[in-house]
DNA sequence: AGCACGCCGACT
DNA sequence: GTCGGCGTGCTC
């Protein structure tokens, strides 16, 4: 009889926001660390769940703990620095660590359970007798078949027993009469190597257009990594036609023997005396071994890039490693080709194109001490590479950092925190940095690095707004002003390219009809049906509930239907019937669903294309050296919304659109708007940023806005609409005095109802953000754990 | 009695 | 997230 006994704990790896505690285990003679994967009992079955704490050892008591049943023999899913941050995203957030450990953790570290129904008995000696008749075909099919408990539950026989409870109890019976065996398998583990899929010339051809340009683009590179195809607009359909033809091979290579120079071969280019300055203060910084903060505000096009590639080789020859963060790394990717020139075979790139395995095995990779240098979105800031000394977060502004579902960190926050552990360096480099940022650099509290000369040593566009009201009373109804119209045509007199921004895709935002007055909206949410004509569709922008659009009003039957609100198809079409000789590009996010779209339609605007018409997705980081007009068409939408961020959002917009002219040769930007006085406009186009947020900063503070005070939204989500508001009020109640800040509402959520859920929220204001924290995690989560008619969402720092 | 269904707490 | 216990109300 032992005195003492090895305990472990353990965090189940279910995915809860009401179960979040780790449990105890007798871990036996089992060698255990943070991170691993292990098989635990819980209840009256087997799951899996995470180490959470090292095992220690304790006297036994009379309270038997279970035991680990096995360590599974998968790599283990983070280290200490992981959990710690885990536990800081958690906390900060407001979510459970099992929550957390979602964002740290590939869903591919985790093997998942896999449950079967087997017949005991064959088929032939079915027990028909003892089975209920409603019951016959759907007990006879799962004896012809094991069927998987997610199969089980979606055949039609057990959709008429509509509760999953009843169907599972029924199944029980039969288990119990040994009709049927319950099968839980626990898959077997994965193996470690970093490989890469690599596409050749093969000796065969291929027929068609597109199966050629992909054995071309193949032929120029040479061994290509398949996800690079990918990334470049090759769909897996082709790859896999041009593999089946042979005129491709795809071979798996271990990335792991390439992987040994930790040299750098950085760029030729000689920085400008602002970037040497400013790599000077950064390397300054490192070298001092302790946190530090830097925000390096740079124009667009002034090579914010080749101060990020010194600052990493730096830190690289000093033997540590860096992260870099960009937005969204699909559509930037010869930002991340600039990291793979200069660093090589030990830069990872996380992009969204590579296969589950592929991540999963580069994630190995990080850890094994493999890689230097990681490329990648939001996510990546969770990499577990060692000895991380910097952190750059490009276009720190861009909201894609900030996660919009649970756990909803933001990436700029958990670098930071990261940073701060490890006593590195955090670079936060913007043309339109977020005004938190700003003001800390102005308070003195971040050092502050400004590149104000554009690299390629053209001036600024010069931007031009034009008052849309006055178009109107010009007797000018079209979506096109006269200087658009004129500046279009211009553009394409002198053969060159324009661009044209519009914030909303589909061709209008909603339509009614004339005659009743009648405006479709969405059966599940509170919203307007969106127009997208091409498709003949109306159709929902927030749960993408479809209705075909008839031209006919379903209310009263009139064929008087109007739209309203301009989107990129009915821009398309505008342009269509001035200009019917322009060839146009349309890149939104109905055009480029799918991965390497968007790489495919911009080489089409880059070779023949005269004008582009897009969404965000236009803006976002892109380099059109040829370009020399660019239009805003409605600089409003998104100005009036009721955000507080609308303005900062509208202004960082405008300024990057403006900012993709005349980048080669000068250029200018046309800018349409209703508000031609509202300061997002006019300070856009003038580029000067810093008034911009001199008029908001005094805004934000006059109204308690971040970043004088910090804001918590706190919503309440129920089928049952006066249940979710009654809740709200309750939790508001609770919340009222409870901490230092004030409670507002609960009202109405912006999109009052989703996906058949009605939403109300309250936003807490506070200057002391852990205090606001503390009473929602002891005051509400317990309330809203105990209730299971609503759904509680918290977003902190939204 | 047998079953459907909602509510609620436990899970080491 | 999953399970079992328990109370209620319906049907055979």
């Amino acid at each position: 009889m032992r005195a003492s006994v090895r305990v472990v704990d353990v965090l189940a790896t279910i995915r809860s926001s009401r179960f979040d505690v780790p449990l105890s285990y007798d871990a036996g003679d089992l060698a255990l660390r943070v991170g691993d994967v292990v098989r635990v009992p819980l209840g009256n079955r087997d799951v899996f769940g995470f180490v959470v704490a090292d095992v220690r050892e304790e006297p036994v008591t009379d309270r038997a703990l279970k035991p680990v049943r096995e360590r599974c023999d998968v790599p283990r899913a983070f280290d200490e620095s992981g959990l710690a941050l885990a536990r800081f995203v958690a906390d900060a957030y407001l979510c459970t660590l099992g929550e957390a450990l979602g964002a740290v953790v590939l869903a591919d570290a985790v093997p998942r359970v896999v449950e079967r129904f087997e017949p005991v008995a064959d088929a032939g000696t079915l027990p028909d007798t003892a089975v209920p008749a409603r019951f016959q075909t759907f007990v006879r099919e799962v004896f012809s078949d094991g069927f998987a408990l997610e199969a089980l539950l979606r055949h039609p026989e057990a959709r008429r027993i509509g509760d999953r409870r009843t169907l599972l109890r029924y199944v029980a019976t039969l288990q119990r009469k040994n009709v049927l065996r319950r099968v839980r398998r626990f898959p077997g583990p994965k193996t470690h190597e970093y490989r890469v899929a690599v596409l050749d010339l093969g000796d065969a051809s291929v027929r068609g257009p597109k199966a050629n340009a992909l054995v071309d683009f193949v032929r120029a590179q040479r061994g290509v990594p398949r996800a690079d195809a990918v990334l470049a607009g090759f769909s897996r359909a082709i790859i896999a036609r041009a593999l089946a033809a042979g005129a491709l091979v795809e071979r798996a290579v271990d990335a792991r023997a390439r992987r040994v120079s930790r040299s750098a071969t950085l760029p030729p280019h000689v920085p400008t005396g602002e970037q040497s300055a400013a790599i000077d203060r950064v390397c300054a910084l490192l070298a001092a071994q302790s946190f530090g903060e830097v925000l390096l505000f740079g124009a667009t096009g002034s090579g914010k890039t080749l101060v990020y590639l010194h600052a990493i080789a730096g830190v690289v020859q000093a033997g540590g490693r860096a992260i870099v963060l960009v937005p969204e790394i699909s559509l930037t990717p010869q930002t991340a080709r600039r990291f793979e020139d200069a660093f090589g075979e030990r830069v990872a790139v996380l992009h969204s194109a590579l296969s589950d395995r592929e991540r999963f095995d580069a994630w190995q990779a990080c850890a094994r001490g493999e890689i230097d240098v990681v490329v990648g979105a939001r996510s990546a800031v969770f990499a577990p590479l060692p000895d991380v000394k910097l952190i750059v977060v490009d276009e720190a502004h861009e909201t894609s950092y900030k996660q919009d579902n649970v756990p909803r960190y933001s990436a700029v926050a958990v670098a930071r925190e990261r940073m701060r552990r490890s006593g590195g360096v955090l670079v936060l480099g913007s043309a339109t940095p977020s005004l938190e940022s700003y003001a800390l650099a102005k308070a003195g509290r971040i050092e502050m690095l400004t590149l104000r000369e554009r690299a390629t040593g053209q001036p600024f566009p010069s931007v031009r707004i034009v008052d849309m009201k006055a178009e109107l009373e010009a007797g000018n109804k079209r979506i096109f002003s006269t200087s658009l119209t004129q500046g279009m045509h211009d553009c394409l007199a002198r053969g060159e390219k324009s661009v044209l921004f519009v914030n909303r895709r589909g061709s209008a935002r909603f339509v009614l009809c004339r005659t009743c007055g009648h405006v479709p909206e969405c059966p599940r949410c509170s919203v307007t049906l969106a127009v997208h004509r091409g498709e003949k569709l109306l159709r929902c922008h927030y749960c993408d509930w479809q209705a075909a659009l008839t031209g006919h009003c379903p209310a009263c039957g009139a064929d008087a239907y109007r739209e309203f609100g301009v989107g990129t198809e009915r821009v398309v079409e505008e342009i269509a019937r001035l200009f019917p000789h322009a060839r146009v590009v349309r890149l939104d996010s109905d055009a480029a669903t799918r991965i390497g779209d968007h790489a495919r339609l911009l080489a089409q605007f880059e070779r023949d294309g005269d004008i582009l018409v897009g969404t965000q997705m236009v803006a976002k980081g892109l380099d059109y050296p040829t370009v020399t007009l660019v239009g805003v068409v409605a600089a409003d939408i998104g100005l009036h919304v009721a955000d507080f961020r609308a303005a900062e959002r509208t202004f960082a917009l405008i300024a990057q659109v403006c900012g993709r002219s005349g980048r080669a040769r000068p250029g200018e930007a046309i800018v349409q708007t209703y508000s031609p006085t509202h300061p997002a406009v006019l300070f856009a186009a003038q580029h000067d940023y810093e008034g911009f947020a001199r008029e908001e900063l005094a805004d934000r503070k006059a109204l308690g806005f971040p970043p004088y005070r910090r804001l918590v939204y706190v919503g309440v989500a129920a089928r049952d609409r006066t249940r979710a508001l009654a809740v709200a009020q309750s939790y508001a109640d609770v919340l009222t005095g409870a901490f230092d800040g004030d409670v507002l509402g609960p009202a109405p959520h912006p999109i009052a109802r989703l996906n058949d859920e009605w939403r109300f929220r309250m936003a807490l204001r506070t200057r002391t953000i852990d205090a606001a924290r503390t009473a929602i995690r002891e005051k509400i989560l317990p309330l809203a754990h105990a209730d299971r008619t609503t759904r509680i969402a918290i977003n902190v720092d939204p």
